[in-house]
DNA sequence: GATGAATGAGTATTCATTCAT
DNA sequence: GATGAATGAATACTCATTCAT
């Protein structure tokens, strides 16, 4: 926040956006490009995850085996980078929740399809935005959000669906599950990797026999909905 | 010239420790200091609560209204205040669990309320400690443990109650609670701080019910103990 | 009757000057006063000796059992304590000098017993002037270049009988013994204290022995004189 | 070609101690660099000759052209930059002191050639080191202790030699001529350059003449020998 | 295009000095 | 008068970003 913006994204922004995968990148690059622009990307990723966003640049891109120069010339500067990691990782889930919608009839088996599969995918790396800089970075980034929406249109379905199978407790609303599913999402701690994988594995086991449906017990206040995760 | 100890501090690190509050800051410190040091406490609660652990010292000394050399005089150095910050903390929820244990005769009930209650407590200020710096900071932190074990204790009995009352499901330990616990800590984001609040009670009520006895239901591996979450 | 003596510094100085001894402090001060003054001095004189004239003014205070206060009620800043444990120091030379010439006949016999005793004296002390700061903060100061000129005065004399009496080489003057003596005051360094000791009157021993009247040896250019000792 | 090979530290340690010189600085960096280096190392000496090992290290970078951020590239912290400052010169006594040892055939006069070219070649730098700050540095540096041992061994040598030859007194050891040595080394402070210079010639001639073997006077305790000069 | 050197603004921390208790 | 708390200017050091090679 403190510190620095540069006013170069939004020009490029523009003639972005083609179709539902990031579009420029996956394109215009020349092979060794690609290839430098994959590395960062993955070692932005393991460093994110192991020491948080706010890591020196130039170790990223010691450990992606380029000169910082290089990592600049792909990623205009670090809120960019951050941006380019987070979408990534909305991608594997949205691609993960579409392959669930398309194979799992009932939407309640679908709903807890995607909360144990998702919880796997992104556990290494969701840490990484666990981070003030970072949801500020990802809070008003049109592409973000785009992703996040197409996201929760499929969990609204799913929610819908499973609500009308009588399988999901009818006093939630898919922002509720979006919820559950980011605090989730965010990596825990524990003594070594197995018990925070078990950890967060049974997490999720609670969470959705708390979300079966079950008459007798009831939330406070009223569901809450995709629309009232908007960011400010 | 860098470098030099007080040899000060030693001699009041004795006395510490003597009761479960800190006793150092709270005995032997003239008035007007004292003020200082709850005011500088009270404006690293807020404002890392806001921002993160690593906003400029200067920016809390600012908002305690006393200049930087007040905040060095009174923590040594930015993990010193966090420290501070987190101590506090731990000692609330302490205090609370103690209360509660006090008040309730069912464990269950005691548990729940914990649950309940806690989350509205630290709701703005466990958010600070989501970073990699105020982990590493307090992991090894001989006190935060002191404190955190004091807690776990606690925590066993209510879940050992619990489960005896056939109220709590049989198949999770009080590292299980301890996860979920410390994972509905952290700060939810919504559109408006409202949302956060209700959000977070709505998760706490689902995990709740999550938790509740509920036969036919099984989660995967064995249940997480106390003694998975010591770090490393 | 607080009010009654409020004069400051210039004031104090002009009422000075009376004997060759500093004045003000033995004779104005309140008996425990004079206590606190002595002991921080002493404090002042052993701490740079060790670690130079730029510790911190709290380290002094503490080891003076003082609060800062105090020292700077003493001693209004930094400079001004320098100068008074410099004086103190060029205070004890010239008593040294005086009482060797009031005993000595042979000029020779004299310089040759104030450079030796004069570097047992100085040996702890004279090496916390070794550092720009504090020339910089004695070479401007009238009261310590009085003594200093003091001291060579005796030292010309010294010189004028030596050669006179055939002992001392006749090619130097009273300010290449000057700095000499000078330079065998910065403190050696060596494995033990003991070694530097001995290292300290070994050299001087040395330097006796180059001094000595020795025909047919000629040193290049002139004999250096007090007066080109003069500071800028 | 030079610029083709861009391996990192670790691979240059490797190949540095290779010689006597320090050889890792001035092969591996880019001519822009070495440049900077080059001329951080010329601010830093002159400016220490002036005012001591610690003027800001912004007032060195200034000096010498560059930002703060080369300077700190190029010298991790002061500490790096006093030990670069110091290595030069130490290199530069051992190249005099092979070159000198290499063309005298007299031991005496190789002893009294090296004392007296010295004295003009540190002059104005080794007064930087007459600093806690920089002693403590140097102290424990094993490169530095590395070239020191080296001119101390060629010093053993000389002293060795030269009372074989009869013209050193023989109750001196290497220890006390390097003692003497580096007494001397520090600066003189006197009224002019000028002065400065002549009374440095001075002292060394004064000093030669106290080592010339000259029967009947004795040291007091026993010679000191490079041994007594190991730092703690 | 890739590289890594240079820059300098941003921050943490120290310490001389002042002043309320 | 003594004390030690408060202040803030001075300085070391880091790291995002730019640019010469």
């Amino acid at each position: 926040m403190r510190g620095r913006l540069t006013m170069r994204e939004s020009g490029r922004a523009i003639q972005r956006k083609a179709n539902g995968m990031t579009a420029d990148p996956d394109t215009t690059l020349r092979a060794d490009a690609r290839r430098n622009r994959d590395q960062i990307l993955a070692a932005a990723r393991s460093i994110f995850a192991v020491s948080g966003p706010e890591v020196p640049m130039e170790e990223i891109a010691r450990a992606a085996g380029v000169g910082v120069g290089t990592l600049y010339r792909r990623f205009p500067d670090r809120d960019a980078l951050v941006r380019a990691v987070a979408m990534d990782n909305f991608e594997r889930v949205l691609v993960e929740a579409r392959a669930i919608a398309a194979e799992e009839t009932s939407s309640w088996r679908a709903l807890e399809r995607l909360l144990r599969q998702s919880i796997e995918l992104q556990l290494s790396v969701q840490l990484a935005m666990v981070s003030h800089r970072a949801l500020a970075i990802l809070k008003h980034d049109p592409e973000v959000r785009r992703l996040r929406d197409e996201i929760l249109v499929l969990m609204d379905e799913f929610v819908d669906g499973a609500q009308a199978e009588g399988k999901l407790r009818p006093d939630v609303g898919s922002g509720d599950i979006a919820i559950l599913f980011a605090t989730l999402l965010r990596q825990m701690r524990a003594k070594s990797p197995e018990v925070a994988q078990l950890a967060a594995r049974r997490c999720v086991g609670i969470m959705i026999d708390g979300l079966g449906a079950r008459p007798g017990s009831e939330l406070p206040g009223r569901p809450i909905t995709a629309g009232d995760l908007d960011p400010d």
